[in-house]
DNA sequence: AGAAGAATGCAATAAAATTGCATAACAGCG
DNA sequence: CGCTGTTATGCAATTTTATTGCATTCTTCT
């Protein structure tokens, strides 16, 4: 990983669908080097997968929420129950354990109030594990950034 | 947009290095048709961007954290410096105002505790207009989805 | 039913990725 | 130093993929 291998990257966290050539030419190498250096960078890992990026209003998912939940039982066995019904829901992006106050955040990507009040049925309400849940409605995003800086 | 586009972007969001023909054959169209459906997306907006993703750990940031802000002045021109200052910082993944007690909610792809310490001290500490600021650092992440749920 | 517009498939073409190979750069070591 | 094994590089040939023109089919609206 030198520097041309996190130029590479930068590039391609901006924009993975410029040609190999276009890059090579931007980093000041022959195709076929470039090519073999961001083939290296897929195998290892260090690129995870490329994909294509939504316009969430466009995809017809225009509202964002944060909710912080706060569990009754912290076992294992409740956190995992819990984890696993909550990242099955197609509405919630992220899922986190967190240190704090609240046990587990989430970040939803929800179609209108309706869904947020049905999934709040199924994840928060009635026999679940939930003693409390706080939600943020996002208001503004002034940053949403895919790209890790090298 | 129906239902071969709704595949189409489906099968984007996973995996964006797919050969069109490849992709065409899994939605039972010609690569022609596939292609210009795929570019339509585009240029319609729906697909914002591709890009690649990097696995945080190997790319040296395998520390996340969540923090929650509250605000002294919530005048437009505060609310706007302070995203200015904050969407500015490399470690700063995204910014959201919220609803709630809280006004600003960030997300922190960092190094180690070192630059945690630095940027709080940048944005939180001393002459800024942040009146209390609360940190949730990352122990597990359940789920992290770029796809938008269609 | 009929016409206009959009979408499709095929085949040709253009562009891009990929590979083999010879050469150059480099790190470790006697 | 100079040797040597390893790795990276560029070029040119080859393979694969994307792209386009065009005739046809499908949709939608009347």
């Amino acid at each position: 990983m030198d520097r041309i291998d996190r130029k590479l990257l930068n590039l391609l966290q901006r924009d993975a669908s410029r040609t190999n050539a276009d890059m090579a030419d931007e980093v000041w190498l022959s195709p076929s080097s470039c090519l073999r250096r961001i083939r290296r960078l897929r195998q290892t890992g260090v690129i995870d997968r490329v994909v294509a990026i939504l316009n969430p209003a466009r995809a017809g998912r225009a509202l964002k929420a944060m909710v912080t939940v706060e569990l009754k039982l912290h076992g294992e066995q409740q956190m995992r129950q819990f984890f696993d019904r909550a990242t099955r829901e197609d509405a919630v992006a992220q899922a986190y354990a967190v240190t704090g106050e609240v046990d587990v955040v989430l970040m939803l990507h929800l179609r209108d109030m309706e869904e947020y009040d049905a999934l709040c049925d199924r994840l928060f309400r009635d026999e679940t594990n939930v003693a409390r849940f706080f939600t943020m409605m996002i208001i503004r995003t002034a940053k949403n950034e895919t790209a890790i800086p090298l």
